[in-house]
DNA sequence: CATGAATGAGCATTCATTCAT
DNA sequence: AATGAATGAATGCTCATTCAT
């Protein structure tokens, strides 16, 4: 019946940060299917955070996407492969986005502070954040999925956190010199705070940004000035 | 064939705590029943873990349980509210023990590790861990669930840990005032960790002891004395 | 809507032959089961001789045998393996019946003209040649039924043909000896008959009957009386 | 990938006895489109052969024929048409061949004799052996198919062997006079050595070419000399 | 109470056919 | 003419739920 249903108007995730003038007409072959395929990505990702990967119907998958089901397979070989690739293609970018620090200038806790910044805008949230604890969900069932997000987003955190943490240490800005052993502790409260924002908000409305300078208060020493 | 698998033989999750004399044979019609509904909510708890709520098959549970199937709709109005009532009498009973603290001698620190100690023996890496990260995975879907899960543990644990915090500033045990605003921090690590069993144990061991040991060092202040 | 459609009324090919007293209620749960699961075979046998394997429905089958379509999956395990199965249930008592030859008493022609009265009455024209003409269709596609076609019915055939010709050919009513290697030979026409009968009976009827004895003529010498 | 598969090179059945100047360039655009055409038929046949006509896709035969799915709407109406077509193209040639008897000259039985020689070279084994197997499979849901290969080759077949078999009869070559009312005894052991080399020839190899022989022996009396 | 055979709505996937390029 | 991306009806199979025994 509504064939074409707005196509989902928010805020796309899958492209959001991309440059590409859109302005343009550009209704080549291949850009059409990069843009069909985009939107299947893009109502993958919103019925897979909504209902959860077994609960999630192709067909609504291809309704929000304003395409019919049999083009879904001509992008993805399955269902699953399509939540698999899913993951990969809306993780890399958001990878991408937060490991370009800027360069150290400054103290460790400021560089920490940016980063806390773009994780607070970037994911706590938003459709990203949910896409967390979609993975969280779904990891057990779907090994690469954790093995992909465990080695392309949690090592790489780990190892950035655990680096900034040593600088700490070394520079005299942080006292807990076991910190360096569970980078972990750093980021667990924004990890919470995704995760709050999922299932609790709306019981009790959580300052992430707040709790966020808290929790580095802690770690840093409380601040002289704001 | 192999029509009763002898039950999962594991630490029953249900019943542990529990002080109905088991002892006596006890075979009246309630005590069958009561038992049979047990094996049930075991059986159901372990399959949803496994592989949550929808992709969970009522037949694989009645088989574990040892039952048949339309045994299941004699406790159970449906699958939905068998997973809604599995979650309360599984949870109901954690929350009795873990809030049964001891009386407060000694430090606020000793209060938070005895609290911490149950906590890694009783949650991180069981069962019961795993149905904390059930509930996170399926808690959008199932706001009832996320609802008396708010209400009977999350808001229950972070009362008690602002008490906690509260009473370890006044005391001068803890330094950082704003702590007590963000009890989430007190927990996060414990919640991480939780998450990290499911989901990484393979990739990286993590020592969940050592890892809230070193938190709470960050908290209080590194210890004289271990 | 139409619960039960009357249950293909023509005469079982299933259960033809059977003498079980059909009168008594016998409604016992195994009894009841064994019945559906012929009713299935029997549906199925129809739909696929006359459409095929591919082109076969379970939904049509499942209309006709009067069951739901899941009822199906209770008996079998995919449609695959209920076409194997048909077969072999089809096959097998018609194979029973058929090598329990009289006692050799008279002449070979006679053991081998009773053995074509049978062959006319219960395959040629019936639906159980029609399933001889499935075999050859799909036998291609289905090595196991082309397997178990040739182990049960022609390799045996074969040998019982092979047995009666050198009988005949040391008794002397058959002159050519090499006959004793080419059994198919003699069941060549009926085998054509079959086909026939499926394929040409509305463009030009074929009397088998009459066209069996003609070639019995032609191996054994032109009877002297009819 | 692969786009064009090389067309699959053996001999074409579709092509072979055709006589137009193929070493020509001739790339003009009515030869462009028969080529295509012929690739389609030849692709087409494999493909049924193999698979049946249900469960045949379209894309395996434009992907062997080397053309484009949407082409093969350029030539046939759909999948129906295109296989009643193809029985057409492809048996038409090879009636014309069989039918080009060679004059009469010698005995009916080597007449009979240059016959089957020619069948055991062109269809017993062949492709065109297993096409006349797939119209036994298929016969019976594509009517116009049956018509067309009882009109065109059964009836033919038929009508050509009972002229031979009564000028043998009339020449004293055979005895059994009832034989003309039923050619189909003349023939019915080489439809048995095309359908044996289809489904039993890995069972029990068959020496088609001996066996028709004996087959004539039985018929004309034993030969005296090879 | 307990059972498990039976049901049928629901869903992933396939594939003949169309049509814009 | 030729293409192949897109379509959506069709179909095999699953599984929550019911109910006669």
């Amino acid at each position: 019946m509504t064939k074409k249903p707005s196509k989902a108007a928010s805020a796309s995730v899958v492209h959001s940060g991309s440059h590409m003038p859109e302005a343009a007409p550009a209704s080549n072959r291949a850009t059409r299917a990069a843009e069909r395929r985009a939107a299947i990505v893009e109502a993958a990702m919103e019925e897979f955070i909504a209902r959860g990967f077994a609960a999630t119907r192709l067909d609504d998958i291809a309704r929000r996407a304003g395409v019919a089901k049999g083009t879904i397979y001509l992008h993805f070989k399955d269902k699953e492969s399509m939540f698999e690739e899913l993951v990969r293609v809306v993780i890399v970018p958001v990878v991408a986005r937060l490991t370009t620090l800027p360069p150290p200038v400054g103290s460790v806790r400021d560089l920490i502070e940016a980063f806390a910044g773009n994780f607070l805008k970037e994911v706590i949230g938003t459709r990203r954040g949910d896409l967390v604890r979609l993975i969280v969900a779904e990891g057990p069932r779907f090994p690469s999925v954790a093995d992909f997000y465990y080695r392309e987003v949690v090592s790489r955190g780990v190892a950035a956190m655990r680096a900034l943490i040593e600088l700490g240490i070394a520079r005299g800005e942080i006292r807990e010199k076991d910190l360096a052993r569970y980078p972990q502790i750093l980021i667990a409260p924004a990890m919470i705070a995704v995760i709050w924002q999922s299932l609790f908000e709306r019981h009790a409305p959580l300052d992430a940004r707040d709790m966020l300078r808290v929790h580095l208060d802690l770690i840093f020493g409380e601040r002289r000035t704001t």
